[in-house]
DNA sequence: ATAGTTGTAATTGTCGACAAAATACCGCTT
DNA sequence: AAGCGGTATTTTGTCGACAATTACAACTAT
């Protein structure tokens, strides 16, 4: 129900062109079908039924699924097609590993390039936040949860930084998430250190936000090592 | 005389199907020529004109401009066209701080994962580095600086790790190096921070490995700054 | 029965032509 | 002379058809 207002709010973060042309409205289709799943991982994706199922000519899926590939959602192989990437718990290490050097890097530059303007920003969405997580809607505990991170993303104001994580990796979290059925968990001291994190930002520390920001990240990547674990 | 030699044996280490179809040939020969600095940072890339140039049709041409798009080395707009990254100081240092991250965190994995047999090669390669280095040969130098770093990351053995570094960042650190015009400097003192990295990585200290690596990269960094501000 | 081979079907890669959009140009108005 | 509107040209986006490659299946030989 809530799912569209979420990729609104946070894809209105990033001011991106809303996708004007056909190729880019398929790209953008394409990629919410594989993040949630409509593909099976590892399926192969035929241009000609995709191209009869979205309408659209062959060229425009070709266009499509390369910037699939940009995003490491699909795996090409010349003259053999494309492929849903394949999930697996080593797969998603390697990404939260990835993701701690990125983020953290961002917790850094964005102690020292926010305003004091976004910053006042932040800790207000802070406490918004608090007030959903005592009622403990897990959708809006999600939500909340992304919005911080974009945020401290984009305060990085490093663009390549901005891209890599936006355009690329959090689309591939968010395919492991959905497709592992994780829901956001471990929301309470989650936000805790967002808090931390926050001040760190607050105080221009670079060295805390950084750290902090780190093991945010890996607490978050044991606690879902674990639930694999549990699982499998 | 040795520029093509270098890339090979640059190449051949991570392992890449090799250009088999047209669109990739063509992607490779345009990403090299804009590296190389052969258009204008900022020019527009005419489709058609490109399509005659390289004797291909504009499918392909379009196809080599989106895999161009990926890797930053140029910008499109939706009905307008591409263009050549413009290329600011601001830029390089944004680079730079991603490099750190990234090259950080691959040492620290390198030092958690690559074999005893990989870290013995990779001694070897440093001491063959010294030869060179007290001989003073310019080239040499800068390919085993790029040997180096290219292991190391190799070394961490992520998969997201290695193609955001090897088949994105490098390309457009390439071409500002190359179109500002700084050959590798500093050899000798980079030398030994290579051997103090190789040391932490071959004692399994990970977290030493990490901050040498960012120490070294962030040298690097001020280096290159130095140098804009002395030019500029 | 299995391995290799050959021919056919299906799929991807490439091309040229058309449609839609943006840019450039030119005359007009103020 | 500067700004504006409208047309013409250029450039990008999209499409369907053809070529090249791969995958599959039936068949042969050992």
């Amino acid at each position: 129900m809530f799912t569209t207002v979420d990729k609104n709010m946070l894809s209105n973060l990033h001011q991106v062109s809303p996708a004007v042309t056909s190729a880019d409205k398929t790209f953008v289709l394409l990629r919410q079908a594989i993040v949630e799943g409509d593909f099976a991982s590892g399926s192969k994706l035929n241009e000609a039924e995709l191209s009869t199922m979205y309408s659209v000519s062959r060229a425009v899926i070709r266009e499509a699924i390369n910037r699939l590939e940009t995003c490491h959602l699909v795996e090409r192989k010349p003259n053999v097609g494309a492929r849903i990437v394949s999930l697996s718990a080593e797969g998603l290490i390697e990404l939260y590993q990835v993701r701690e050097a990125l983020e953290g890097m961002a917790a850094r530059l964005a102690a020292k390039n926010m305003t004091d303007d976004e910053i006042s920003d932040l800790k207000e969405l802070l406490n918004s936040h608090l007030k959903t997580v005592s009622t403990g809607e897990t959708y809006y505990q999600e939500a909340g949860d992304l919005d911080f991170h974009y945020r401290v993303i984009l305060g990085s104001k490093n663009s390549h930084l901005i891209s890599m994580l936006i355009d690329g990796l959090y689309h591939l979290v968010r395919m492991y998430r959905v497709q592992l059925g994780m829901a956001g968990p471990r929301v309470t001291t989650a936000f805790d250190e967002h808090r931390n994190i926050v001040n760190a930002i607050a105080n221009r520390d670079e060295e805390l936000a950084e750290i902090l920001m780190r093991r945010h990240i890996t607490y978050s990547k044991n606690n879902i090592e674990l639930k694999l674990n549990q699982e499998g």
